[in-house]
DNA sequence: AACGTTGCCTACAACGTTGTAGAAAGCTTC
DNA sequence: GAAGCTTTCTACAACGTTGTAGGCAACGTT
């Protein structure tokens, strides 16, 4: 029922080679030679071994995006965008879920599917820089966020501390001054949470607003759970925040959830804002104003950067991109207009 | 950088197949001789090439799991759980979008991943049993969902008919008369929609309640945008339901915040239920009563299913795997504790 | 002492594809 | 009309791996 190469050339009368000329498209091939082969390829439903072909051609077609957890709804969205990007380099993904785990990490980086993959698109929570000076073995990679900052490959990145600026000075300008700040993390995981606090003390040091570090809420994970949990323990404490700043929607949309079960009104009483721009936020009560990085942009950026490495430039440099983003103004701050 | 069996046996001494034996656990090598291999390819940082190894074996240890849409939370987090079953077998499961676009899917089934996969689960929307009759080409494949009744493959669902009566079965007891249906189709993609419709119907008919069209609202795709224009339109109708069942959570999601947007409270004023049980229904406001089907266990059967056709009972009749699935009751029906 | 068995290892072929080299035929050019 | 180019096609080898067949010791059995 499954057909190679020599199958058809047999029932075509011609050889194997001018098949896999016929199939590949090669110029030299006379219209009736040709279309005989056609046919014999569509009598016998063949289709390429993927295998073959990849042995002999030393590459596989397929990249891989490591991301710690796929339904976590930044990391599905930016897959999306990924498949997408790489589409038109007819490239298919292999999704790799690390669980943000180091050592599953690691085990992505040294290439567990090595001559299985040709590139890797890497979002890495818990690798360090040196986990990733041995193993690379050639295979050309490409890291998102802010985890590793000089690493041996190239580096898509937006500007976290700019956006957690703005995101703040947004809710200073609404006359907001106690703002606490929910998912610090103070592991050598949170580089993400360590930049986005830098944002937030340098627009309330802009602002002349004293940093209060009972505001300040740490949360392990960015699960909804967790700003939940933040945002609980702070009431409970007798901490009156009149805003949130959250590291990201989901903690944010776990804040929202704590205040309502308070009572509080948002944003009557508490202004609220996130970080990712997921689809969730767009359609919460109220909805969320957020940190929009441009996800198309990233994953487009990321592709482009492993098809260059793929098509000739290894050993150029490792840059670093930075992609857009922008501030999308919502409910949770503005009111219902 | 990159070296072959062949390096290694050459380093350590011994044939190339030598080495495979130890690459493979072969058990008749030499203690002395097996250390030995194995320092030379710790010291050349040896990997086996997959591709090689697929051609040859014939099997690639990849399957794939094809879903419309990545981003639908629904599929993000049934594709975690496929991943980790599949790890149990030693799997990499490759992720493919469809876009539920008939064409994407009819590709997918045929086969362009051919060679590169040892099987398929896949989770169509707009395929039909035509579709698949031909292309299957002998790669195993289980489906997941309503879309195909009687295909020539192996079918994981849970009851959708049963389900959908029990939810509204709930609102029913709760003292609610006017249900709105959200989320039905007609179109032949519908299928899930026509058996949850008819859930909802029987219910209805159980409680001699009337079936009432103007209460039953369509929604082409099931995105929360669409939940939202669905329940908008009702209301700006006129139309008053006490209680909105919905097809989906996402649909429900966006009714949630349709209906925050015309001052109705949930659920004193409607009550409200969706379908899948999605992480962010456990955190909306008010949280989402909803049907949660057994996703671990899907994710199981369908792995399992495509094992035991891998594991030669591969022309053992199709069969139907039912999932379980439990009424998740919350806020949005129950309100707050 | 002859024999079969077991343990350890090697040589060879094959998986299905494509790059290289080159043959045969037709065409252009002087 | 010979030389050289182009077109069309073929034969062969190679990509890196593993299954098969078999060789050679060392062992236990008769």
């Amino acid at each position: 029922m499954r057909h190679r190469l020599k199958d058809v050339a047999e029932l075509a009368g011609v050889s194997v080679k001018t098949v896999s000329n016929v199939v590949n498209g090669y110029a030299h091939v006379r219209p009736e030679t040709r279309t005989r082969v056609e046919q014999a390829i569509a009598e016998l439903n063949y289709r390429p071994n993927l295998s073959a072909r990849n042995l002999r051609k030393g590459r596989t077609g397929v990249i891989a995006l490591a991301v710690p957890e796929l339904d976590i709804p930044y990391f599905a969205e930016l897959a999306r965008h990924v498949v997408t990007a790489a589409a038109e380099h007819d490239w298919t993904v292999l999704i790799d879920q690390t669980g943000g785990a180091r050592e599953q990490e690691r085990v992505v980086a040294a290439g567990i599917r090595d001559h299985l993959i040709d590139g890797l698109i890497f979002s890495p929570l818990a690798l360090t820089a040196e986990d990733l000076a041995g193993g690379l073995d050639g295979t050309p990679m490409v890291l998102l966020g802010e985890r590793i900052d000089r690493g041996p490959a190239d580096h898509v990145v937006i500007d976290n501390v700019a956006a957690a600026r703005e995101t703040t000075a947004h809710l200073i300008g609404l006359g907001r001054r106690r703002i606490a700040a929910i998912g610090a993390q103070r592991t050598p995981e949170g580089a993400s949470a360590r930049l986005r606090l830098a944002g937030y003390t340098q627009a309330l040091a802009a602002a002349g607003i004293d940093y209060d570090e009972t505001l300040v809420a740490p949360a392990a994970a960015w699960h909804r759970a967790d700003g939940a949990a933040a945002v609980r323990e702070l009431l409970t404490n007798g901490v009156r925040p009149d805003a949130v700043f959250c590291f990201n929607d989901t903690l944010a949309l776990g804040a929202l959830r704590a205040l309502y079960e308070h009572g509080l009104r948002v944003p009557e009483d508490v202004a609220v804002a996130g970080f990712d721009d997921i689809e969730d936020g767009r359609f919460a009560v109220p909805t969320l104003t957020t940190v929009a990085p441009d996800k198309e942009r990233i994953a487009r950026l990321a592709v482009e950067a492993l098809a260059g490495r793929l098509g000739g430039e290894r050993d150029a440099p490792t840059r670093e991109l930075v992609a857009p983003y922008r501030l999308a103004l919502r409910e949770s701050t503005l009111g219902r207009g």
